[in-house]
RNA sequence: GGCCCCAUCGUCUAGUGGCCUAGGACACCGCCCUCUCACGGCGGAGACACGGGUUCGAGUCCCGUUGGGGCUACCA
């Protein structure tokens, strides 16, 4: 094949979190700034812990993502199929290949007496290490355990001396000596291969070139070597990046809440801020100083030496800010479009109710976009424009309405604004300047209470945007309730 | 326990021996803008884990300690 190739292979246990999302990044960054081929493989040898649609759901993650594989389920490719359950044969056979040449062999023991075995190394402080009692067994207690009806696992043998050295793209040279391996299991006793056999002999067919994967992995790696050598196949280079941790610097998981790219998206984040997010979780831009950028931006300039060797915790917050200036970069309308899922599941309107509106939703969002940091929130904080106030901020109440004279006032705007001959934004605004200045007062004293009686809240767009929006009806009778509510106030 | 990786503001990071009285981003605080909030602008507080070396000079190189993470599974 010659090109470059390079895989993301997901075990199906799960939604895909953000450290997989990240991994798979950098992954498809590094295939497209330097033109090969991103491969999708679906690592599901468990099968206690696969879990049923994890893959499908991964997948639709990756594609919302925008990360679109080139070869991998779905699209097919030359080295099908990538899902590891159906290359059974494969595994099989390359194991007894390994066995034919005395580098691999079945071992009888059972989960229980291994366990055993570990459990009195530990007591005896010594390495809880697999002793390699099947490695040279006589036919005769093979045909023992045979006929006692055991099952095999098939172990490998690992070299018992010299170092294995594994030349990481962003670790550098990492040695490990090879006495602390110990014989590891390539296929379980269901037939099955384990991680360590299976990735190698997949990505030894597939042709991958290069293998970027997560830091857990760096010290599987010599194992991995070890199978290269004794099949033998071509050895890529391997990249280990750094893990991602949970904010108490702990490894991701369920009880560190929202994670998966599932449910940010549910949140109402968009995927343009989730990729750029976690692409500056331990790389780093040639211009450090320019963190807004696209998907295109990074392949332009991505680099692995760039990349970090330092774990990172993610952070929330930046990502709801960076999250809020792409809202702010979306055309109006596009927003809306965005939106409407979010205002249909806040209750506020259906689909159906928002078709005939776009125009006056799209004035609406207006208003609202820069303040915007997800679209869940965006949703929520349009209510007022759906329906009226269920209760008013009771600061506000204090501040704005349990005032002498604020019901007179209010009553003045009403009348004010009814008499208008059109309704404008500027028109509201003319008519709030003048009146305040006929009674001798500040705008504030008329715009404090009108934005409380209109939207139940002190903060917000600005109030003759609300009034624009709402419209001349709405406004007024808004208004009225406003001021009943105060007289029954005092 | 053994082996491996990692260590700059709360968080993400810049920094590859002198340009560092350590720069940027998020968050935080103050001021400005202003009808509020937000946006935006300006300013502030805030870090080289510790201890030894090497060097004229160390955040940057070496060793140790401490701390965190990973592997040591018939998980991946």
């Amino acid at each position: 094949m010659g090109d470059l190739r390079v895989r993301f292979a997901p075990s199906p246990t799960g939604y895909l979190h953000i450290g997989g999302a990240r991994t798979a990044l950098f992954n498809y960054l590094y295939t497209k700034r330097n033109g090969g081929k991103f491969v999708l493989r679906i690592e599901d040898t468990d099968v206690e812990r696969t879990i049923e649609d994890s893959a499908e759901k991964m997948m639709e993650s990756f594609k919302w993502l925008g990360l679109n594989w080139d070869e991998g389920p779905i699209v097919g490719g030359p080295a099908s199929p990538y899902q590891q359950s159906q290359r059974q044969d494969l595994y099989s056979k390359y194991a007894q290949t390994l066995m034919d040449k005395g580098l691999a062999y079945r071992c009888y023991c059972t989960p229980e007496e291994l366990e055993a075995e570990r459990e009195q190394a530990r007591l005896a402080k010594k390495a809880p290490r697999y002793s390699g009692r099947c490695r040279n067994l006589t036919q005769e207690q093979t045909r023992e355990f045979e006929n006692e009806g055991r099952k095999y696992a098939i172990r490998f043998v690992t070299p018992d001396q010299g170092n294995t050295v594994v030349n990481d793209l962003i670790h550098g040279e990492v040695s490990f000596q090879n006495e602390e391996i110990a014989d590891f299991i390539i296929m379980k006793s269901d037939g099955l291969p384990t991680y360590n056999f299976a990735c190698v002999i997949d990505d030894w067919l597939m042709g991958i070139t290069h293998v970027l994967r997560a830091d857990e992995h760096l010290s599987n790696t010599p194992r991995q070597m070890m199978i290269y050598r004794a099949l033998p196949a071509p050895m890529p280079k391997f990249a280990h990046v750094p893990m991602i941790l949970a904010p108490d610097r702990s490894k991701l998981s369920k009880r560190h809440g929202a994670q998966t790219v599932e449910e940010f998206r549910d949140k109402g984040y968009l995927p343009e801020a989730i990729v750029n997010y976690i692409a500056l979780l331990g790389w780093t831009p040639p211009d450090a100083t320019r963190e807004i950028m696209s998907l295109e931006d990074m392949v332009e300039v991505f680099e692995l030496s760039r990349v970090s060797s330092t774990a990172a915790v993610y952070d929330v917050q930046k990502l709801t800010w960076m999250n809020g200036q792409y809202i702010r970069q979306l055309e109006p309308e596009e927003l809306v479009q965005k939106l409407i899922p979010f205002i249909e599941s806040a209750g506020l309107a259906t689909r159906e109710e928002l078709a005939p509106r776009k125009d006056w939703l799209i004035q609406a969002v207006i208003t609202m976009q820069e303040r915007a940091r997800t679209l869940e929130d965006l949703a929520e904080s349009m209510e007022f424009y759906f329906r009226p106030p269920g209760s008013y901020d009771e600061k506000g109440v204090k501040k704005h309405f349990a005032k002498p004279n604020v019901a007179g006032l209010l009553q003045k705007c009403t009348e004010v604004l009814s008499r208008m001959p059109d309704w404008s934004l500027e028109a509201c605004e003319h008519a709030y300047t003048s009146l305040a200045q006929s009674e001798g007062i500040g705008r504030g004293k008329l715009i404090h209470p009108t934005r409380l009686a209109l939207s139940g809240k002190t903060f917000g767009p600005g109030l003759f945007d609300i009034m624009y929006v709402l419209g001349r009806d709405e406004t007024i009778s808004r208004i009225g309730a406003a001021i009943q509510f105060i007289n029954k106030l005092l």
